[in-house]
DNA sequence: CTGAAAGCGCTAACAT
DNA sequence: ATGTTAGCGCTTTCAG
């Protein structure tokens, strides 16, 4: 049989269908009787409200749209897009808001991407390592509210996001390094257009200073391979480093493998820190010493932001999380 | 301004409604001059369709959902979902539908799915790592087209899928073992309500045969931890074990670290085999030998399967992808 | 507190 | 090949 509409439970509850509808959007003005007959006819008749009648009419769609700008290879790299995903969806769910994905790896995405939310298919937009300068932040300001997971470089202003203190993450690393009493730190890098790229380092050069040099920096894109390859150029350069601070511990297992190969011990000869307290942190040898961030609490942060703008806020601050340090063996 | 309709496309064109929704919806009878009148109005106008007053009137959504049905907090662990959920984010929105996610860890969330696929509000349903005897199968048998991205134990004649197959990976790692001239093989499985748990475990005895004893074989749940817990435990039941074929890189992880507290050396004193090539086989010392499976080729297969039984078919079969041994330094 | 009625924007069947 | 029109199922005035 065909599913049944509001009307089949007007009639079989023996109201008007706007009565109905006035129970199913919480209006206050209903009688206990009608409420009653109503949500025995609901519940009799198996009715589940019509999303697409409904959004016609209200203009909202009733869903918020996820959007993931890492280039595609690597998302498969990231060990932490999945808590946030989990964090958004249960969030959502709870106000029957669903969380549909899209990509924007490349140009083509990013013009569905912006087609998508100017056509009106979603009632927010939930970015994810969004780099700097995308060009379709702007493209965004004309629709529904927008918020990011982690800062948008060069659009703090414009997009509210939640974060973890990363730059606090990198000065914890490297205090740490520095009370152990390690001389000469170096560090590997993220991408230098994201906020773990740019603020990691920006706590590494605040607690060492004019120390922090060139020759003791190499960047990485925060693949595995890329940690081996910039920790291979920093022994080439820096020989005598006995401590590397690496912003993520993918690349940190990548730095590993460089220091094994030339035959560095860890954490004796050179300590290493890590960044994330991912899974990889635990299946290395010696496990990562590394930075917690509260994935979670961020993610949590961010949709509430999210919510508070869509009921109508009118401006929200953003929030920045602590991080934590987590020592074990690499250093 | 409000967003135009098709009503302000077909009075920029000069044209009735009825011709835009043609044009549109990719109906022949259009003559040449109103198309191009019509595409000069639609890009004028930045007329975006309305899906959800399409949707009310074609009964479609375009909307695929994808439910996760991992336990919430193993999803974190499993490095295969994110190559599925791009791959299948890519190809849906080749289609123009777009991939909403849920989740099903628990019976609430299960409940949710459930509402919401029989409440209409998708066009198909994409299962990710259901287990055996999953109680919410059933309730989709009515509803929108389903399929699994992996087999769902027990419901393999329901839910037609696509899957590596697991049990020929199974064997390609013990035959290798067996190659080499290991003699006491033993095994780690995943959980056994699983295919990857299950079938793994049968290509292990496929080689074995008689010689797969109880005494060889441990459980885990696909956690690190519980890949270290399992070889602790077979170290103690069987101490002089030669080889271990363990059903994931990460419990594979868990496993080295047991065996270096038990002072054996990999491979020497024992070889390590893992599942999955995922990211931490590489960052293991030393790194895993493992099976290759085709995630992307899966991912792609099953959406593939998905999209032609919406399209109508009435029976598509299951597609069954073969593994490929990845030797490495561990075995 | 409730019923009636007017659309929301679109597709598809029917005319022409 | 194209215009016209009848809804799709719902929310939301407006009366009462």
């Amino acid at each position: 049989m065909k599913r049944p509409t509001i009307h089949d439970v007007a009639a079989a509850a023996g109201v008007s269908r706007g009565t109905v509808s006035r129970l199913l959007n919480g209006d206050k003005y209903v009688s206990p009787a009608a409420r009653v007959a109503i949500e025995r006819a609901i519940s009799e008749t198996g009715y589940v409200v019509n999303r697409a009648a409904r959004s016609l009419v209200t203009q909202r769609t009733g869903s918020i749209v996820m959007v993931l700008s890492e280039p595609h290879e690597k998302l498969f790299e990231d060990p932490n897009y999945s808590t946030t995903i989990r964090v958004a969806i249960r969030m959502l769910a709870e106000r029957d808001l669903s969380l549909v994905m899209m990509l924007a790896g490349d140009e083509g995405d990013r013009e569905r991407v912006v087609r998508y939310v100017r056509g009106g298919h979603a009632d927010g937009v939930l970015l994810l390592s969004t780099h700097a300068g995308d060009p379709f932040i702007d493209a965004l300001r004309s629709g529904p509210p927008a918020v990011s997971c982690g800062a948008v470089i060069g659009s703090e202003g414009v997009i509210p996001y939640a974060a973890a203190n990363e730059r606090l993450g990198g000065r914890q690393m490297t205090e740490y390094f520095v009370n152990q009493g390690r001389r000469r730190i170096a560090m590997i890098t993220g991408p230098m257009d994201t906020p773990g790229g740019i603020q990691r380092l920006e706590g590494f050069a605040d607690v060492l200073g004019r120390k922090a040099t060139k020759k003791l920096i190499a960047h990485g894109d925060w693949t595995q391979a890329s940690g081996e390859r910039a920790m291979t150029e920093l022994l080439a350069r820096t020989p005598d480093i006995d401590a590397v601070f690496v912003a993520s511990d993918l690349m940190a297992a990548g730095a590993l493998a460089a220091l094994r190969a030339a035959g560095r011990r860890v954490p004796d000869d050179v300590a290493v820190g890590g960044f994330d307290d991912s899974s990889v942190a635990l299946s290395t040898h010696p496990p990562l010493t590394t930075i917690r961030q509260p994935l979670a609490e961020v993610a949590q942060e961010t949709v509430r932001l999210l919510l508070a703008l869509i009921d109508g806020a009118e401006h929200v601050d953003p929030v920045i999380l602590p991080t934590e340090l987590v020592i074990r063996e690499s250093a």
